[in-house]
RNA sequence: GCCGGUGUAGCUCAGUGGUUAGAGCACGCGGCUCAUAUCCGCGGAGUCCGGGGUUCAAGUCCCUGCACCGGCACCA
């Protein structure tokens, strides 16, 4: 039986969710729907990374425990996930005793393997900020928040021993082209590795707000080192007879932002060579959706609610945006406009008029029920069968816009076979009753194979749909082999309803 | 600075060395009336960033210039 793990990047809890971040998770959705769809057995994690120093400073600006400010945290985020249909079948937070073993575990056994060591970590240090400034984020030497000259600092801390993975990292690189995707992140990383490796310094002095270092409780784990082994944490690393883990360990895929590809693919790589590990099979480096053109940025305020647009017209609409307007992998752009304009074109004057015009023609020259009919439009159900085919290999391939964009020339083609047909006509012709009926039933079975097709997409919409075109059976139930192939039923019982999406003006 | 990417219709973008370079939107014309003023068909529209080169043949390959974007290790 096969399954298939999948995760998102786990996220820090110092704002509430913004449309990039909603991003990744919709297509990563998109991806789990896909599989559990094709009959996968799929578990799709998620979850926040709370041990930053930012949240802790957050909440102690709101006058909350650092704890309580994350819980709080945790039922926006839920709610925000729970509106756009995010289907995670597991939330993890790295406060979690669950996640406070698998650290612990994970560093000792990266210790007994010889690969932590003490050493000084140096760097300019604002004690407004409580943290360490890059040299290049100095405005003139000084904080640019505070505007204050940072301290140079030595501290002693637990240093891991990622030069020693440089060979190892280049060989996986060399295995598995497929490893990292797109190809344009691997061959920035494949450059990164040809420069060689340094250590890295994983413990931080001093901090109360984190796991404490197993081999020196006074430090805490640095929080992105922390925050890399939720991945193994949440299926139960850390007890070697956790059956859990035996069987969801390794993941197959890792879906991040752009900007963490090197964590995901030469540092944790690294560390689970360390402990001796199963690596992920796979890591697919997402773009940005800029608004505007203009990169989202919490500081400057160009960000933008995910829930405010998908108040606008709802969650699915959003989705499909996202994913069939952008070439997964690349950047893309949101603009209200666009936006708009994609959803009057595809949902209220292709999908949704589709799906208002067929049943109300099944209503109106046959009383909503279609008897088994005599003939089946040969050329549509190929175009079907295409359509099918161009689908799973455009989503077995991550090229999750060209998938999207599949189903929807396959609208087309139904809006298209109804021009040509003419069934209003026909209709006018009693001698033509037998095929009014195969072509009534060739477009909803059309419009029923398309809504299949778009149930990783658009779930809700989908689902309603096949409702509307007497699909009977649960969304969950349906499987992507069977359910695409082209039926011919003895009767159809299809229901004519409000429009799903009122054009917008 | 080094490395990489992008530049194609008014807009957003496709385009394996091989007829007359395509799609969607926008625009114009025609058709239909089942449908959410929707749908279907036709059409106008391009110095494929500039310059050189390879080739029987270049949007596509090579060199070069310009413009914009990204990466360059403790930024989830």
């Amino acid at each position: 039986m096969s399954r298939f793990y999948l995760t998102t990047a786990i996220d820090y809890v110092n704002s509430r969710p913004h449309l990039g971040t909603a991003y990744e998770k919709i297509t990563a959705d998109v991806i789990a729907r896909y599989k559990r769809l094709s009959g996968v057995t799929t578990r799709f994690l998620m979850g926040n990374d709370e041990h930053s120093q930012n949240v802790f400073r957050r909440a102690r600006e709101l006058g909350l425990e650092p704890l309580e400010y994350c819980n709080r945290m945790e039922q926006e985020f839920r709610g925000v996930w729970q509106a756009l249909g995010i289907s995670f079948d597991d939330f993890i937070r790295t406060t979690e005793p669950r996640h406070r073993v698998g650290v612990t575990w994970m560093v000792e056994r990266i210790a007994t393997a010889g690969d932590l060591y003490e050493g000084f970590y140096e760097g300019w240090y604002c004690v407004s900020c409580e943290a360490f400034k890059q040299e290049k984020d100095l405005v003139d030497g000084n904080c640019p928040i505070h505007r204050v000259r940072p301290e140079w600092i030595r501290e002693r801390n637990h240093f891991f021993r990622l030069s020693k993975y440089r060979d190892a990292l280049v060989s996986l690189f060399d295995r598995h082209p497929e490893f990292l995707l797109p190809d344009v992140r691997r061959n920035e990383i494949l450059r990164l590795l040809e420069g060689g490796l340094e250590d890295i310094s994983i413990s931080r002095a001093g901090q109360a707000w984190g796991i404490p270092l197993p081999t020196d409780p006074s430090s805490a784990v640095y929080v992105w080192f922390d925050a890399l082994i939720n991945y193994a944490s949440a299926v139960g690393l850390g007890d070697a007879h956790d059956a859990r883990f035996a069987e969801w360990w390794p993941a197959d895929l890792h879906v991040i932002g752009k900007d963490i590809t090197r964590f995901h693919t030469v540092v944790w790589p690294a560390m689970l060579m360390s402990a001796g590990l199963e690596l992920p099979r796979q890591v697919f480096g997402h773009g940005w959706v800029h608004l505007g053109g203009q990169k989202m940025s919490k500081s400057l305020g160009t960000t933008l609610d995910p829930a405010e647009v998908a108040g606008k017209f709802g969650a699915d609409p959003l989705r499909l945006y996202l994913v069939k307007e952008i070439p997964y992998g690349q950047d893309g752009d949101f603009t209200w406009e666009r936006y708009e304009e994609r959803y009057n074109v595809d949902l209220a004057n292709n999908l949704g008029n589709l799906v208002s015009r067929v049943a109300a023609m099944v209503d109106k020259y046959r009383g909503g029920r279609l008897g088994a009919p005599e003939s089946s439009p040969d050329a549509l159900a190929s175009k079907a069968s295409e359509t099918v085919q161009v689908y799973r290999r455009a989503m077995d391939g991550f090229a999750l816009h060209e998938a999207a964009a599949a189903a929807f020339r396959l609208v087309d083609a139904a809006n298209e076979f109804i021009a040509q047909t003419e069934p209003w006509a026909l209709a006018r012709d009693p001698a033509q009753a037998g095929r009014l009926d195969a072509v009534l039933s060739g477009a909803v079975e059309t419009v029923r194979i398309a809504a299949v097709l778009l149930l990783p997409v658009m779930p809700a919409a989908a689902a309603e749909i096949l409702a509307r075109m007497g699909e009977n059976r649960p969304p969950a139930s349906l499987r992507l082999d069977e359910d695409t192939t082209w039926r011919v039923e003895p009767e159809r019982v299809v229901s004519k309803a409000s429009a799903l999406w009122p054009r917008a003006e």
